[in-house]
DNA sequence: CCGCGAGTCAAACGTATGTTTCAAACAATT
DNA sequence: AATTGTTTGAAACATACGTTTGACTCGCGG
């Protein structure tokens, strides 16, 4: 049996809505009513909304991961015996994000905000959620990260890799608005791919930056 | 005279509620009952949790900017007939961001974090407010950013500023956070300054990075 | 034909929210 | 001391929420 058109429904809907009002702002009784089901349904597929906010995530997340992971296999592989570079390696998590929504016919615009919704609104639940069960590739893809720059000391790379996530949740979680505001001061019109390539060099080149000479010069590895 | 008692309890004891938890997670109860008054103090001396909202961003973003225009008087009395250069300007503003809380003894997590709510936690009267209420001092920045980096296209340079404000605002939002993941991971202390200086040079260079070549597609090869 | 399980539906439940009420307490002025 | 305007206090109010209930429909195997 094919899952219940309902449960798609309700999926399609609660996805929508989280996006564009965010969890806490976003009631039970508009994803039913956006998805034209009773409010019961909700309950009665997924137990509760915790639980509904987590299947959103998961249907988008595990392919995205799937897909990403191959990036990396292919990745890994081309680069021979040498680490795959920096820029590669992000290119390859873009290309990701650019490449899943367009497979289900989705705009990327709510998942990069669903992503970085995660990050800020952050539910206790859904963090520890999203933690057991993507840690494998979230680990791998820092592993990548570190091999790719060999020259920043264990602290500097931790530092600007924090950088790197902060600027990527924040400009794509309010992608829309900043979209917004860019047509009406520069009468510019762009999409989310423009946003991603414009944001690759900017991430690549602060990782590169001279590292900072000042404090303990630490040089320490670790895993 | 003097504001009533009242009015600060509740500023403060919202102010580190709303950080920690967000608006719309955080109830008049729980700040009435933290700062230790009557639950219709709220609506009392502010009329509603919305301007209450608006009363705690005005208690600190009032000050910080006068702080930082006086700090744009300097900067451009010094660099003479020059513009400040891009470095200056960013000196700058985190030096408000560091010294700020700092006078009104308080942590500058909560300022950030609030900051950051701002922007992710969508409140459209929020938007509104600081807009009309903060639009000079924030102009002005632009246009000292804007003449600290002629090389770059109008809609680079707003891309750009759109990823330091998000490196921004998510680190040392998070900055309690991470300092103490540093110190479990590679047994390294640090503080906010330290990440101010880690942070500035990772900006500037991505600032500084070989603006996008426009437009279509790069030559990208996948499978 | 019956019975049973899955799915839907309207209605209700319990709780938490922001807000209002109104009497009491307080402060300052007359 | 009486009066006035301001501030507090406990309680209630109306509303919205997530969740639960129980009756009802439908399809299918006996």
């Amino acid at each position: 049996m094919a899952q219940s058109e309902t449960v798609d429904r309700v999926l399609d809907a609660a996805e929508e809505l989280f996006a564009e009002r965010g969890f806490s702002e976003t009631s039970l009784r508009m994803i039913t009513g956006e998805a034209g089901v009773n409010l019961a349904a909700v309950n009665y597929h997924f137990g509760s909304k915790k639980s509904l906010i987590q299947a959103v995530f998961a249907r988008f997340l595990t392919p995205f991961c799937v897909h990403l992971e191959a990036g990396f296999d292919r990745l890994e592989r081309e680069a021979a015996p040498e680490p795959p570079s920096l820029d590669a390696v992000l290119q390859a998590l873009t290309e990701t994000m650019v490449e899943m929504p367009r497979q289900h016919d989705r705009s990327i615009a709510i998942y990069m905000r669903l992503q970085g919704l995660a990050y800020t609104q952050s539910q206790g639940h859904l963090r520890r959620f999203l933690e057991q069960e993507y840690s494998h590739t979230f680990g791998r893809f820092m592993r990548l990260l570190k091999d790719a720059t060999p020259e920043l000391s264990a602290v500097d790379r931790y530092w600007r890799i924090q950088f790197m996530l902060g600027s990527t949740a924040f400009t794509l979680s309010s992608s829309d608005a900043l979209t917004e505001i860019l047509w009406n001061k520069l009468g510019v019109e762009t999409n989310v791919e423009e946003i991603v390539d414009q944001l690759v060099p900017f991430l690549a080149a602060g990782m590169r930056a001279p590292p900072v000479v000042g404090g303990s010069d630490t040089c320490n590895e670790s895993a």
